[in-house]
DNA sequence: CAGTTAGTTCAAAAAAACTTGAACAATTTG
DNA sequence: CAAATTGTTCAAGTTTTTTTGAACTAACTG
């Protein structure tokens, strides 16, 4: 086995080969990871580091997947920050070496915290905001009408915020 | 008020004139489709129809919002397949109409449906071709390492398959 | 049955999202 | 401290998604 990077200061040999199982799982996860409305390449750098039992260094990602070095350093950024990957470092080593969390409950958590908390917690200022323009309001159908949908809002608000603790329960 | 369209056969007057309470809640759908993976046109025809208490036909749907005939057409055939509009057929008049489904449990419901669902029967059959994948492999290392990898993801399918039962039940 | 009207379709245009890579900052090494 | 290494940033380029609108089908109307 021949080392297949071109960038000398790369890791050779065999950790830069991908099995076909490794590809599948990978492009499992790229879907998984449009789905969720996050980028391709999160899912890829993410499903690369769930196959391996060894943590990566950034430029190891970068030529196991053929990806720009700016998206493997975001990439890698923004899964550190949802939870999904944490680093490593290995003394003697200067590189961010990086590895997969890989409890369900951790990366249902994160993803939680990093993107439904904010969203609920914009929909507290959003629904501020129609009381406002209803306050505003003179006349007496459209407020009405404007009251009975703000107080359906607020149910349907209250009821998503009743539901996230349960599926960090259910999942972890 | 004067008649705000330019197509003649579509309805005059007060219905085409949007509150401003309306405009803030049509934009909260759009941001909410946006997060849901819809397109923001599905939010913002869903948002119009969740605000108004009279159906409305695919013309007015249009002219309220100033969004094209194909947008419309599709925006409405999409959410009717997810549940959250149906249509309605007023006697004398040739014009479907929508109105908005706005009970939440339908509303998960048929996300869910539509699509957490296949996402997840998508996954039954990636799980079988990632154990193809290792059936075919003489590497020992990587053959043990891919087995719990298919191990650790079968847990999570089953486990998302156990949770979405209880989303159903907890929003209802 | 010719003329309207309601709604669909889809190729092309527009907009949005993602990726790239070169310039940069920060740190380490000789 | 100069050179090398690691990683970040962001403007520009690419790809993907969404929207538009004109051509079309179907169904009603006089």
């Amino acid at each position: 086995m021949v080392n297949v990077s071109n960038n000398p200061s790369c890791r050779e040999s065999l950790i830069l080969k991908q099995d076909d199982w490794e590809v599948a799982v990978i492009d499992l996860f790229l879907n998984a990871a449009s789905s969720f409305g996050l980028p391709k390449s999160y899912g890829q750098i993410y499903g690369l580091l769930f196959c391996r039992d060894q943590s990566l260094a950034l430029c190891e990602v970068m030529e196991i997947l053929q990806i720009s070095k700016g998206s493997a350093s975001q990439g890698l950024r923004a899964l550190r920050q949802l939870g999904a990957v944490s680093t490593v470092f290995e003394p003697g080593d200067r590189k961010e070496r990086f590895v997969a969390e890989i409890r369900l409950r951790k990366l249902v958590g994160g993803f939680l915290r990093e993107q439904a908390d904010p969203h609920l917690d914009k929909g507290v200022g959003r629904l501020k905001q129609i009381e406002t323009l209803l306050g505003n309001l003179d006349n007496k159908d459209s407020f009405q009408r404007g009251v009975r949908r703000h107080e359906i809002l607020s149910g349907w608000h209250r009821q998503m915020s009743r539901l996230l603790p349960w599926v960090k329960m259910i999942v972890g």
